[in-house]
DNA sequence: CTCATATCAGCTTAACTGAAATTG
DNA sequence: CCAATTTCAGTTGAGCTGATATGA
């Protein structure tokens, strides 16, 4: 039986293990909030990250969300046709099209916004102000070489 | 242009917004580590939680991962063609089955652990010994409570 | 010619809802 | 009859590879 008594209690966990139940758990509480809103988990993330930037584009988003350019174009269509983003060819190369947040976009991250102190209040529940600061902190930093 | 200056060096970036972006870093390498395991990334997750349980049926895995039971039968297939696992109807209720790892399961296990340090390593890579452990112990504090 | 961008096609995995059978 | 577990069916979302067209 491994280790029953080892694992959770004594032995480390590995960190992307740690990482993906987190996600899971955050994952789950997000698409709940999210049911009656008009914009999917993934969609959302992807819409912050224009936000974040102001004007990128799909490449470049790819990138960093460390997915194929493939998988962003399928993700990016019911955000065009909900009129969330708008694209532009770029001056300098025609073929890059470089998008930002509509108005209607930053309504939909504003609302979504709203919701997560919610999830993050029950997931840190036991934690203090200084240990979340702490643990934010050190996330943002895990991030930062990837912006 | 919203926010280009603040949201990622000023502004606190939210918590879910954050565990997304490291975990969809931490998924594109793990996937490319186990791309010649014969194993997919979340099916190397159940496999680590029945390890860490030793015995579990697939409704208390679903509840542990938080998705429904009908999503866990199909990733819990290829688990058993493969001889990963094995299962057992429980004692007190038939309808149960108990499912804990076989020799292959733990092997497969094994191999997979060893990469991830590598992982661990590479996101890590300017975080002292204190950060690292002070990161692992406040994630392992949220996944405490569901546990 | 080569490289980056964007997109199309087809495929796989992993989640969902709804419905069914089994058992306590 | 009701609740929990398991599984089937169908659907959707979100990744992947491979191929194609365009432009610097």
């Amino acid at each position: 039986m491994a280790n029953k008594d080892t694992a959770i209690s004594g032995e480390r966990m590995g960190f992307p293990h740690l990482v993906k139940w987190v996600e899971m758990a955050v994952r789950a509480r997000v698409e709940r909030v999210l049911r009656n809103q008009p914009i999917s988990s993934s969609q959302l993330f992807a819409l912050v990250l224009i936000d974040e930037r102001g004007e990128v584009t799909a490449a470049e988003l790819a990138r960093l969300m460390h997915i194929t350019p493939q998988a962003f174009t399928p993700l990016l269509r019911p955000l065009r046709a909900q009129g969330l983003i708008e694209r532009e060819p770029d001056a300098a190369h025609r073929r890059r099209l470089t998008m930002r947040l509509t108005d209607a976009g930053r309504t939909v991250i504003a609302k979504a916004r709203a919701l997560t102190p919610e999830i993050e209040g029950a997931m840190l529940a036991d934690f203090t102000d200084a240990e979340r600061e702490t643990l934010l902190r050190l996330l943002a930093r895990i991030v930062r070489p990837l912006a």
